[in-house]
DNA sequence: CGCCTTCTTGAAGGATCTCAAGAAGGGTGG
DNA sequence: CCACCCTTCTTGAGATCCTTCAAGAAGGCG
């Protein structure tokens, strides 16, 4: 599905040095990962459960989930990721993963190598350093995804849910109207919030009428952000999010 | 307090090398790790949430659970970590994070400077690789977490609770009964599980009942393994446990 | 135009929570 | 060694949030 452009690898090396320090050189090695462009279907696996990989993926556009499964079929989002993340990086060091990977929409991605992955790291491991923090970027959604899926009811969980993306993707905080994209079925944010399809559908309409959320099929807006964070108990540390240019870290020594 | 004992460590190393493949030195350096011998009280913190550490605590003994706070004082335990484990490795590459570490019981750990593992990782990148792997490990049992709380009912969540504690130990899989320490009161089960106390009494006495759980304050009895991993659809294989010497993982030069 | 997915609504049932109070257990000091 | 206290465990009853089941409406795409 054609080849690797250096604009793709671009919001990947943001997503890096906007947590962490690194080099021109560093930067360079980012940006000169080999790559296969690929067009992935909505609710088509990426990654398939227990699968062995030999190389990750980059996601350029669209949304990608991280499913986990019930040997009844009940499915449970785990993680949503978004256009720079690489939501099997941590495959690079430990290949069988415990999840599958599924596209939540219409969605481009990058197939790079393992291989390449790794001669990166071990030139320069700054670069491991970067990847390492940034699954734990990761590994901090996951810890405050429990807390919302077992210590929140409907309304706080979806409006949680809602305060993240909209972060994660840029749009907020903000002092006004909010509006993001946000391709997403009644029945995914189901699977995401731990709730049913129908259940989901009536907390939407809750949250539309006291005007806190309005949730199309294409986008979500936001009239008052600050209203949504409160009730959906939102605080944006965990993750790591707008990281101010002296607090970005490197622990190595530049090579 | 008092000081670092090699046997201390020897649990850690133990843990790095059931899924990574290290030289001599490399054990060898992690042996040689400095720290200091802390007795913790049950119930007292051990990294507070939102502080920022310039080291990381190894679990001699005891239980130490992560606990993520709702808004409104409800308490989520998203991890419990047990001896051997470093519940904390991730602060050596993100420092601030956005839990609290907690001891379940009275606890001895090991506090060890952030320098000492940066530089054991910069000399030897085997073990920066192994540190990373070991935190992919954790985010898998978060994710496999996020499933647990979301989708099942809580006869169900228990039973795989018991059954992955039960795994971590090394006391389970097993043919006949299984006995394994575990000192946990009903209300810690209940912060894991997202139950109430109330509800996980009663849940322990139907286990109890049926004869596929026995849980006492101090520890589990299980009478029939395959049976109550079969309440707990529980699949050991995100926790990496058990990795079969061929299997394990190395990615870098030697140096 | 027609099909398939997604959204919407209603009604009934159930799993879990909340509140309340008493029993049991473990440790400490007199 | 007993008395006391505080934590933990246990039990009951009523309330509630969410699910399940079912069916029709709306929306998108060939």
């Amino acid at each position: 599905m054609g080849n690797v452009n250096k604009a793709d690898l671009q919001p990947f090396l943001d997503r890096l040095t906007s947590r962490s320090v690194l080099t021109e050189d560093e930067q360079q090695a980012i940006l000169e990962l080999p790559g296969r462009r690929e067009l992935v279907q909505s609710h088509r696996d990426i990654v398939a459960l227990g699968e062995q990989a030999d190389h990750v993926c980059l996601i350029v556009a669209g949304l990608v989930a991280r499913f986990g499964e019930d040997s009844d079929g009940k499915r449970q989002i785990t993680a949503i990721y978004i256009a720079g993340d690489m939501p099997d990086l941590q495959s690079v060091v430990q290949p069988v993963g415990s999840s599958a990977l599924q596209a939540l929409s219409m969605a481009t991605i990058l197939t790079v190598p393992h291989a390449a992955l790794r001669a990166a790291a071990a030139r320069y491991p700054a670069l491991a350093e970067a990847f390492w923090r940034d699954c734990m970027v990761d590994a901090d959604i996951f810890a405050q995804w429990v807390v919302n899926v077992g210590r929140r009811d409907a309304r706080e969980r979806v409006a949680h849910l809602l305060c993240e993306m909209g972060t994660r993707l840029g749009a907020g905080p903000a002092a006004g109207e909010v509006v993001f994209p946000f391709a997403v079925t009644q029945a995914q944010l189901a699977d995401a919030t731990a709730l049913t399809g129908v259940h989901v559908n009536r907390t939407l309409q809750s949250l539309r009428r006291a005007r806190l959320a309005d949730v199309s099929r294409q986008a979500v807006r936001i009239p008052n952000w600050n209203a949504l964070a409160a009730v959906g108990d939102f605080d944006p540390g965990y993750l790591h999010a707008n990281v101010r240019p002296d607090q970005r870290l490197r622990m190595v020594e530049t090579v």
